[in-house]
Formats: C-alpha cells, sequence, structure tokens
DNA sequence: GTGAAAGCGCTAACAC
DNA sequence: GTGTTAGCGCTTTCAC
C-alpha cells in the first residue's frame, strides 16, 4: 500500500498505447479499436487505477455532481427533502454531496466555496438565513441554484416552495371550526418568509371567520424544540389560557406539547393545537393534533428536476413552484397509532 | 450575469501584479509587500473571485475536505453521528461532504469513486455491505479511512464501533430479570457484524441465566419498520408467544410495536421490549421499552479525531475503538412523556 | 520581494 | 484509429 497513484500514462504504458487512447476507451468514444479498448480496460484494472476527478474536472469545467445545502441534517423534514432529491439526481445520472450548515452562516459560506471550488454542475440550497446567504456569486458565475422551502430575498432564483399560507390558514380554519375562538400561534423565525406566511395564514383564517386578532395571542419563536416549550410556556402562564394553538413547526411542538404536558393539560381536552410539519412516528399525542403535512420528498424531486433543466440550458424566466402542503386531521384515537414506515420506496410508491 | 468567472490572471491584471503574487498573497505567505497585497484582496473583492478549488487541490495534491459516507440519512442514528463529525471535523478546520447511499452498494461505490477523485483528505464510512464494500482502493492509495459503526471485514481501518455484545447482553438480562424466561430475538442482518454481535448477547444473556436456547425465538431481519412488522407478526401469530422480545434495532422495533398493537397486545403488560437504539421522542410506547442508546454523537466525533490524527501522519498500527452503550430502563409511566432536545448542544454540553 | 515558467492529471484539438 | 501536444487554474520552484 501507499504506492503512487496511478494516471493516464501509467495505464497508457502498461497497456502500449498513449494516454488519448486511454482516455478515449474510458469515456467509451467509439473510435477505438476493440482490441486496444481490452488492453485499456485490463490495465486500468491491474492497476487499480481511477481517473482524478480534479483534472478531469478542471479540464472539462463540468461535474457530475450536484450539491445540497441544508441547515439541519438532524429535522426529518430535510432529510426527506434530500432523500426525493437524491433518488431525482440518480436517476438523471448525477450524484448528490450534502452540506449540513447547521443554521450557521459562516459554515454556508464555507461550503458554498467548496462546492462553487468543486464545480459541481447546480446546486439546491435551503438557506441558513433568507437575507444574509450569498447565493449571489452562484448565479453571478452561472453556477445554477434552486432555492428549496425557503427563497432566498435578494437574488431571485428558481424556487421550491410550499403554499405556507394556504396550509396554516387550513390549520387554523379547522381549529376555528372545532368551535374554537381564543386561538394562539407560536410563529417562525421573524426573518424567513415560512415565518411570515405561515404568520399570515393564521390571521387570515381569524379574520374570515369574524374573530379579532389579538397581538398578546402571538409569540414569535425559532423553529427549535426548546423556544417552543418556552412560548408555550408563556402562553399558559400569562393571562387567560388560549382554547387552541397553531404552532409554525415540527419541533416547536414537540416543545410546546412538553410545556402543556408539565403543567398537567392534555391535548386536545384542555386545549387543541394544530401544527405545520410531519409529527414523529409513534408519537403518542401524534392522533391528537391536526398536521400541515408538507411534500418533503416531492420538493427535492422537484427541486432537482428544476435544476436539471436548467443545467441542461434552459433559459426560461426564473420559475417559482408552490407546492399544497395537505392538513391531516387527527383521529382522536387514544390507542397506540401504527407507526408509518419512514421509507421512501412505501411513502411514494 | 453569466460573465467568465474570474482566474488568478484576471487578479494579477487588476492588481497590475503577476499570478505568483496573486497566489502568495492569497496564500498569506509573509513575503509579500503589504501595499500589494492590499491591492490584489481588493481586486479579488472588485472581480467576485473564489479560488478553483479542482485546481488548486489538483497542484497541492491535498483538500481541507473530509468525506462521510452513510446509509440510511433518515435515520436519526446516523444522523446524530453525522453532528458529531461534522462539529469535530469543523473545529478542526474541516469541512464534511456527506453521500447517502441508500445501502445500496453501486452508489456507494459511485460515491467512493467521486470522494476519492475530489482527493479528499479523508473519509469516514459506514459501510453499505461490511463484505462487498470495497474500501481497498482507498487503503491502497493511501487515503486515511476510518470505519464507524459497522467495520469492513476484508480490509482492516481504523474503526470506531459500538460493544453491541455487551449492549444486548444487558438488555436481554433485564428482561431476564423482569421474571421472562421465554424471550424472543428479532436480529439483526446476518450478514452484519452488528447483526451478529447483537444475537451474541443475547444468547449470551440467555445463556448465563440457565434458560435453553430456542431457534424459533429467534427471527432474522433486516433492520427496517416493515422488516420489524412482519418478524414480530412471526413470532406472535406462531407457537406459543413469547413473554418478551429483544429487537436489534430501533426501525424494527417500530414495526414491531405496530405489529403488538395491531394484535390488541400492550406492551409491557401483554409482552415486554427491549430494543437497540434510541427510540422516537415523543412515542407513547417509549417509556415501556428498555432501550440500549448507543452514542451516536460521540461516535462521529471520535472517529474525526481518529481521521484528522491519521492525516496529520499518525503511523501508529490499526486501532479499533468501542464505546460502551448505555442501558435506559423504561420508567414505566403512561402519562405523556416529556420529549427531549435532538439538538446537539443539549445534548452534549 | 517579485516574476517567469514548469507541471499537477486529464481531455480535446490537431496532425498523421 | 491513434499519437502528440496544448492548456484548464493554480502553486511553487527557480532566477533575478
Amino acid at each position: 500500500m501507499n504506492e503512487r497513484r496511478p494516471t493516464v500514462k501509467d495505464v497508457g504504458a502498461l497497456a502500449g498505447v498513449s494516454v488519448a487512447t486511454v482516455s478515449r476507451a474510458l469515456n467509451g468514444l467509439e473510435s477505438v479499436d476493440p482490441a486496444l479498448r481490452e488492453r485499456v480496460l485490463a490495465a486500468v484494472r491491474d492497476l487499480g487505477y481511477r481517473p482524478d476527478g480534479l483534472a478531469r474536472g478542471l479540464r472539462r469545467q463540468v461535474n457530475t455532481v450536484l450539491g445540497m445545502v441544508i441547515p439541519d441534517i438532524e429535522n426529518p423534514f430535510f432529510t426527506s427533502m434530500v432523500r426525493g432529491a437524491e433518488d431525482a439526481a440518480y436517476k438523471g445520472g448525477y450524484l448528490l454531496m450534502l452540506c449540513n450548515t447547521d443554521e450557521n452562516l459562516e459554515k454556508e459560506k464555507a461550503y458554498l466555496d467548496v462546492l462553487l471550488g468543486q464545480n459541481v454542475a447546480g446546486i439546491l440550497m435551503v438557506a441558513a438565513d433568507e437575507e444574509l446567504s450569498d447565493v449571489q456569486p452562484l448565479v453571478r458565475w452561472g453556477t445554477p441554484v434552486v432555492a428549496v422551502d425557503r427563497r432566498g430575498q435578494h437574488h431571485p432564483t428558481d424556487a421550491v416552495l410550499v403554499d405556507n399560507i394556504a396550509g396554516s390558514r387550513r390549520a387554523t380554519a379547522w381549529l376555528i371550526g372545532q368551535g374554537h375562538t381564543r386561538i394562539a400561534t407560536i410563529a417562525g423565525r421573524e426573518r424567513t418568509t415560512t415565518g411570515l406566511e405561515r404568520l399570515m395564514g393564521y390571521q387570515q383564517a381569524l379574520i374570515a371567520a369574524g374573530i379579532a386578532l389579538d397581538k398578546d395571542l402571538v409569540v414569535p419563536s425559532d423553529y427549535h424544540i426548546d423556544g417552543g416549550y418556552r412560548a408555550a410556556a408563556q402562553l399558559l402562564d400569562h393571562g387567560p389560557r388560549p382554547q387552541a394553538i397553531f404552532v409554525a413547526n415540527n419541533q416547536m411542538t414537540v416543545g410546546a406539547v412538553a410545556a402543556i404536558s408539565d403543567r398537567g393539560l392534555v391535548v386536545p381536552d384542555d386545549i387543541a393545537v394544530a401544527c405545520f410539519d410531519q409529527l414523529p412516528s409513534g408519537a403518542s399525542w401524534r392522533d391528537a393534533i391536526a398536521t400541515v403535512e408538507q411534500p418533503a420528498y416531492d420538493m427535492g424531486q422537484v427541486a432537482v428536476e428544476l435544476l436539471l433543466r436548467r443545467i441542461a440550458g434552459s433559459h426560461t424566466p426564473v420559475s417559482e413552484v408552490r407546492l399544497q402542503p395537505e392538513l391531516h386531521e387527527p383521529t382522536g384515537a387514544i390507542s397506540t397509532p401504527r407507526p408509518q414506515s419512514h421509507t421512501a420506496p412505501s411513502d411514494h410508491p
């Protein structure tokens, strides 16, 4: 081990041909004599040769790799999206390199640098911060980018989003339909479009039902479990308790339910809950909460399809796809739920 | 947009210096006149220049990027491991490119090809198939590799594993301690060391307690939710029902519990369950099942530390680290559990 | 301290 | 159909 890694030159020498022939044979050009091609492939096997991707990429100026940047690899919503993207990419002959920014702008910039440096064919991006994330260099030098879930504010790119307003409007309307009027919301980060849009949907539903908006019932938070806990605590511990809460994402819901439960209250008997995103399978409170389920897998898939079209040279105007989320009403059953499979094949037969 | 991407040459031209000076300025060499350095950096900003990683890597033959290959990005065990690896890598000045193989050998090979082609500094690998996964080319050309969770059989590399035998022995012993003697197991894939070792632990515990092994109580499965469901169904529908089941991973447990519940049985009253891996937070049955919790985050962290040491040139013999999993006894509480935070900071303060 | 030039491994003109 | 060679963008001797 630790021999020098073989190059085209070594392969050529062993096969008794020039480097050009090696290259042609490896890239499947028809114009190569079958006998020579055989010799080349044999030499490749003998030496354990694999092409240097850097040199190849440098020369060809295109790669068959896509980059994907996500903010939180531990959020099932994103991993499901990744699976959709990856399946579509693989089908199209591309591989997907994943980068987790941990909602950290500095990391995000570093990863974009690397991806751009590797000359990836295109980038799928869930921005850590819609205002500050810098996709400008990508767009500027012609690397196709598709924004997913969150759309950067400054430099318009293709985007695949969910109809957040409609989704949260439906969820809130459902709570109203259950007979509640004093409905609070734990909102998402204020600087994100998802946060703003979900808040708008909540407000629209109240207005449509003729319910006055109450600022005390709107608690902005941060999309994290602990933030959801704190927000719910504030709602429960100060002023008259709301009859229902609409929570803007899954993680905050986990925290909110914990806060509710810690106070000896029961969902939905004492307080009704609806939320954006799917809840973890097997959760005991899963059948007591209405959820707005986002088509995460499809979002990833559609995003890649858009991206591949751009890579292929499409010059249609920048487009924004809005997928419809689906309201999932709780069954109200108390028994242990039958968990759903997480695997993509069963989710997307 | 879509101007030609600038190169060192462009920067040099604008700054009125040679490409060599540009390169030196960008790489922080001391020997550059401060005034020139300033001119260069200004030109870099003006042009929006960023170095081409391919050319740089090709020339330097070394990168500041690590590759990580995992089989299932939707499994929380792996994503937690990724977070540990990533945090350690970032701390050490490296970025982590993630590749999801979906337990698909062909994909795995393709990703390894790309990573090796990109000349990554090192690779963390959770092999899709311990017998067939081919790390030989990596080892052969000196790219450091650390196996995590699963150890390749043929070509020994550094590895970070969990003491599977001890973990499953403890879990099974706990079931015995609850007074059960007719204890079944839903085992992992037979060709994996984790599968074999967890089966061994189960058997060791039975033998130590003087309980005869019964082949009918061992059902091999595949680590997936559906497989767990089928395996449990077989145990419940044929022959005398076991008093307890030890399940070899989290996903199969989700399926097994569903099968139990579908038959109107209750855990742990009708049948006791213990399993390897953490269960999803908020699961209603979480407090009824004993779990063997693996230190996933730490595994990723330790693996990167090992890898970085190799990259730095350590020539110590190949080493295998075994971390101890922890038996988590159920509280037996029926109330809604307080979910734990998933975020790394709270898990690893 | 700075510039000219070689060369990393590969592909694509261009000759033959 | 095959070989020779230039050059992708960068770093790094080697001169000056």
